[in-house]
DNA sequence: AAAGATTGATATCTCAATCTTG
DNA sequence: CAAGATTGAGATATCAATCTTT
């Protein structure tokens, strides 16, 4: 499992950099954007959201803008916060990257696991990870 | 997958540097030293068996060797080449290291994984870890 | 004061360029 | 010139401090 979680992330961005111009962030970032009403969140939930900082959302976002993927909208109900949204072009750049993205997950992982394999394989994975982001933690040190 | 592969390292690495004051990378590298001959490596031989680059191999042996924790020694046999050793501190250093981070895995990964599985977790993951290190890819815009 | 967002400082890491020796 | 190692520049990400609005 280690080895599968420090090599598969670079190899997978890599791949959707090199295939669709977009870093394994700005993918995530786009898709939540993409599922969300009007294509739009506050900032602070689209961090939550992508599991990024805060901080990183706005410069990643920031970027974005400035390459046209995304707008931001000051929220007219509470002037605290700021919305992004994606544009036309945002969605367009998704649709392709996430083909890039399912054959690359297809070429490094499925197609090296039997069939049969997946679904247990899945089920055990969805399990740890549902554990790890509710933090059923007691502290290492404990 | 993509879920555990990116929520698990910060936490293993939070774990790590709160329990024993290193990171997963220094981790990896005092244990990769101390599997090795006299405990120590050639900094090449070191990058590639963490899996990080020459260049961050030599930044973080710099800031091990400023810690105590490794010493560096110019090869007799090739005037071109540094050797990276770890000291005696080092070694007590990894194994309490390890001791933290074995729990850290139990207690994120190992204890919500019926016993069942976790052979069939492994090797399923073992294969696709295969895959990824020797790349078996035809690259994912074919 | 607390929430939302941004900015400044810093850590980790890589690639490309460089220096030295084989 | 290749190989081994380091240095410089830049990308990605976080934390702590700050500014604005509630």
């Amino acid at each position: 499992m280690m080895r599968v979680v420090t090599v598969l992330p670079p190899q997978l961005d890599t791949d959707l950099v090199r295939g669709a111009g977009l870093t394994s962030s700005e993918y995530t970032t786009l898709m939540r954007l993409s599922e969300a009403r009007d294509h739009e969140l506050r900032m602070t939930d689209l961090a939550r959201a992508t599991g990024l900082s805060a901080s990183r959302t706005t410069r990643l976002v920031e970027d974005l803008h400035g390459r046209g993927l995304v707008t931001k909208v000051a929220s007219a109900a509470d002037a605290r916060s700021t919305r992004a949204r994606t544009t036309a072009e945002g969605m367009a750049m998704l649709r392709s990257a996430r083909q890039v993205h399912l054959l690359s997950v297809r070429h490094r992982v499925m197609d090296h696991i039997d069939s049969s394999s997946v679904e247990r394989l899945a089920a055990a994975l969805s399990i740890v990870a549902h554990h790890l982001e509710t933090g059923s933690r007691r502290g290492t040190t404990e």
